[in-house]
DNA sequence: GTTGATACGCAACCAAACGTTGCAGGAGGC
DNA sequence: GCCTCCTGCAACGTTTGGTTGCGTATCAAC
C-alpha cells in the first residue's frame, strides 16, 4: 500500500539517469559530477541537480575537498529504497497470484455449470 | 545492468499515480477513468492521460463497452515490471553487501590504497 | 605572484510531463 | 423527444530534466 512518504524515495529512484548515477557510485565507491558526467550521456550541470535531489531524500552525502566535491552513496539509506522497490513488487506478486486463484476457481465453476 | 528498454516500464510505474491506479485496478478487478477518479486527488482527465501511458507500455489494456471504457492490469506486463524492480533492487544489494565485505577486510587489513 | 587548466556554482532558457479547466459529442434511461 | 453520464479533445499553467553560457575558486607550474 504505497505510502505517501514512499513518493520521495521512489521519485529519487524512479529517475533513470539517477538510477545509472547511483550504479556509478556503487561501482566506483564514490564520484564527483564531472566525473559522473563522463561516464553518462547529458551534461555535468544535468548530474549536479540529480545530486542535488538524490542528496536531499539522503540517497548520497558530498563532502568538498578542495575543488571537488565528491560523492558517495549513503547505504543505509539505500537499502530502504531497496525494501519499498521490492515491497511494491511482492504487493503486486500477491494481486496478481490472487487474480490467478480466482481465475482458476471461475474456470472450474464455468466448467461445471455448463451442460 | 539496467538497459535502455527497462526504462519505459520503469517510467511507467515511477509515476506514484499511475501506481496507485495499478493498486486499484489489481484491487477492483477493473475500472474506468472515472472510477478511478473517484478515489485518487486528480482529475478524469489526468488518470485518462495516465491509462493512456500505461496502456502505450501494455500495462494495462481497455475495451470499450457501450459508453463505458473499462481498463484490466495485464499480468504478463505487471510481472515483467516487478522483475525488473527486482532486478535492480538486488542488483543494488548485492552491490551493498560486497561494499561491506570490503570494508570488513580493510578494517582487519590495515594496508590499502585508492585506485 | 601570475598564468593556465580544472572543478564547481548560478542563471537563463527549452522541451516534455503532470495537472488543471472548459467544451463538444456519443450512449442509456426516462 | 429529453436529460444524464462517460468519454475525448484543446488550451493553458507548473514542475522537472536538460541544455548553454558565464563567473569563481582551487591546484599546479612557471
Amino acid at each position: 500500500m504505497t505510502t505517501s512518504v514512499d513518493d520521495d524515495l521512489w521519485s529519487a529512484v524512479g529517475d533513470p539517469t539517477r538510477r545509472r548515477m547511483l550504479d556509478l557510485l556503487l561501482e566506483q565507491g564514490a564520484g564527483t559530477a564531472t566525473s559522473l558526467s563522463e561516464r553518462l550521456p547529458v551534461t555535468r550541470q544535468a548530474i549536479a541537480k540529480h545530486l542535488v535531489v538524490l542528496d536531499r531524500v539522503g540517497l548520497v552525502h558530498g563532502t568538498t575537498a578542495g575543488r571537488e566535491r565528491r560523492y558517495e552513496v549513503d547505504d543505509e539509506q539505500l537499502e530502504r529504497a531497496v525494501a519499498q522497490l521490492n515491497a511494491v513488487g511482492s504487493a503486486w506478486d500477491a494481486r496478481l497470484a490472487r487474480i490467478k486463484r480466482i481465475a482458476e476457481a471461475i474456470a472450474a465453476n464455468k466448467t461445471n455449470e455448463k451442460e
